[in-house]
DNA sequence: GTTTTTATATGACTAAAGTCATGTAAATCA
DNA sequence: TGATTTACATGACTTTAGTCATATAAAAAC
């Protein structure tokens, strides 16, 4: 039952209106002065006001200004009544915000009509209020979502890392998201006796520190570039306030974070009972198939000890794994890059 | 610069309304009739719409009809000019929507003070949109927020499950979200050979099954009961409708993933190169202090080859491990129950 | 209460993977 | 360019942890 405040200080008018509005199905709360009427209404916010505008202490102006001040009951729709019917009064009225104007004498009708309009306006536009959470909107592929936060940013950072350079160190203050432009990056954990364990390679068009500034923590890994990188540093501020006002773009962090939980479970898996060989093989097929699809040959480049932080076992090790493969013809070393001969019998092992 | 459509088929008075428009820094676009103004409106969504009712082809009236049938275009302040001042004009117009009503002839300052008093009081209702994210509230505990969601969902279920009865399936389709209220669950990955790696124990108080819904995915571990439970099930429409709507509790989610995050990256270099008898001592630590705290003695109730499953290692594997701590003197066993007697040694393997 | 099943525990053995040492090739630097 | 450093590769050995077999204790089923 939505709840109308009528403000007007001629006796007759207030009851006989305030009567329609109950026959109408309208819960009504009436006032006599304009004072009166602007408390009822920060009390018990109703849903759409009908005020009067030539009363004794505060006038129908002076009501719709006070409203109008306040937060809490400047959004509800307000309708002026007056037997001046004059323009120049019509004009003050509206201009002061006012939502409708009805000319004394009105008829029942009108009345009735202007207050279910106004109510029906309001609430559509309170209906554009969506959920936070769009989970349709699949249009947009990763690389258009990290232009757009990148278009979306007041301060704009782009930063060129040479190999090797650290781009944060775990435990340092989360004041960054990361997007790739150009190069790859590993983010890593580091065990007490100094041995790295690569949880994630980033390359080109992807982005990541997100997790840190979602968790409102401090970056939980190490990440350095692996080959000369660009990249566009967006601070958490600007990153913050961009998925908090973009639903689908929040969403889309949501799914990246889930989907991670979900990789790294598998991945645990696979630490806890994989033979180093097969972990080896998984590695290799990661670092394939984060590569741009090329005709020919696929090559991976990378640092035997990059591989073994990969593969989360030792050097040598991983080593072994290679020489062992490349005996059994799926793999050949060319200039210490890895060439992947046969990548169906590195998915069986 | 806000943009302006006026729409008016008298050439003099839309020509000359235009020039004074464009002097007070608005970006005009005109029509010379309803129909045209109609799908300028719809192209262009200009800020604000002025438009006269007296029209060929489509009149005022009909162009509102049109534009608030269309969401795109509903929400657009929407101002009549007429020369019709007659009193049930001006009631058509503004009941069918419209939010103000100029009667020509009209002057300059009318219709700027119109127009700028219209685009404020839409944008104020536009900023009563507030961020999706809310990283200050701090100040409700995980148990008070997963009541919240309990009591306010429209269906409740309530479930008893046995001991060892699946919850839910990897690959099963992500429907719940579960909410246990009493007893302790276990997820785990299966290994093709049929070991399993337990991700995580839950106990009362936390929620499960959130992961795979917020990826939009099938489950990706295995739940089971490790003991009787007392379950709240809370449907994945319910889930996203309520955290939809309140941010303070997206939040919350979204931390709770971040943090599964963190955690699963420490278990994946725990995993790499932690000892087993390290692995299983961490194990201990976990479900110690996942535990309350009691005032004596630390004991834990589990089966070994959970444990094994927990540590990612074999049954035997651990308990040979757990006899090495027993002659160490850190643990002792009595009827299966674990008691830890030395927690500092046990957090120093 | 007895039988059957399951869980825990231990020994013997095996296989996997880590460590250390050393040699060589490639890359980097002066 | 040559010197030095770094990265890759392999052998020898050691350690760790997994597997299989078997025993026993506890729990569950009859």
């Amino acid at each position: 039952m939505k709840k109308v405040l009528l403000i007007e200080d001629d006796d007759i008018i207030r009851n006989n209106t305030a009567e329609i509005l109950k026959l109408a199905q309208y819960e009504v709360i009436t006032a006599n002065n304009g004072k009166l009427g602007s408390e009822l209404a920060i009390k018990f916010k109703p849903d759409i006001i009908v005020c009067d505008i030539l009363m004794p202490q505060l006038d129908g102006f002076g009501v719709l200004f006070v409203l109008s001040k306040n937060k809490e009951t400047a959004h509800i729709p307000f309708i002026f009544l007056s037997a001046k019917a004059q323009k120049s009064d019509v004009r003050r009225g509206m201009d002061l915000g006012a939502d409708d104007y009805l000319c004394k004498p009105f008829d029942d009708n009108e009345l009735l009509s202007a207050i279910e309009c106004r109510l029906k306006k309001h609430s559509k536009l309170k209906l554009k209020k969506k959920s936070l959470l769009d989970f349709e909107d699949n249009t947009l592929s990763g690389k258009q979502r990290l232009d757009y936060i990148y278009d979306n940013i007041k301060n704009k950072h782009k930063t060129i890392y040479k190999k090797k350079e650290i781009i944060y160190h775990c435990n340092d203050l989360s004041q960054y998201l990361f997007i790739l432009k150009k190069g790859r990056v590993k983010s890593f954990q580091t065990h007490e006796d100094g041995k790295e364990y690569i949880t994630r390679i980033y390359k080109d068009g992807e982005a990541f520190g997100f997790t840190a500034i979602l968790a409102d923590e401090n970056y939980g890994d190490t990440t350095t570039a692996l080959e000369e990188c660009e990249i566009y540093k967006v601070s958490k501020e600007d990153f913050i306030s961009l998925i908090g006002y973009n639903s689908s773009l929040l969403t889309y962090f949501i799914k990246l974070l889930s989907n991670k939980i979900n990789h790294q479970e598998e991945q645990l898996l696979s630490l806890a009972y994989n033979s180093v060989r097969k972990r080896t093989a998984d590695a290799l097929l990661l670092l394939v198939n984060s590569q741009e699809k090329t005709d020919g040959e696929l090559v991976i480049s990378i640092a035997r000890d990059d591989l073994a932080s990969l593969a989360g076992t030792a050097i040598e090790t991983v080593i072994r794994c290679l020489g062992e493969m490349k005996e059994d013809g799926i793999i050949s070393v060319h200039n210490r890059d890895i060439v992947i001969l046969n990548k169906e019998a590195l998915e069986k092992i």
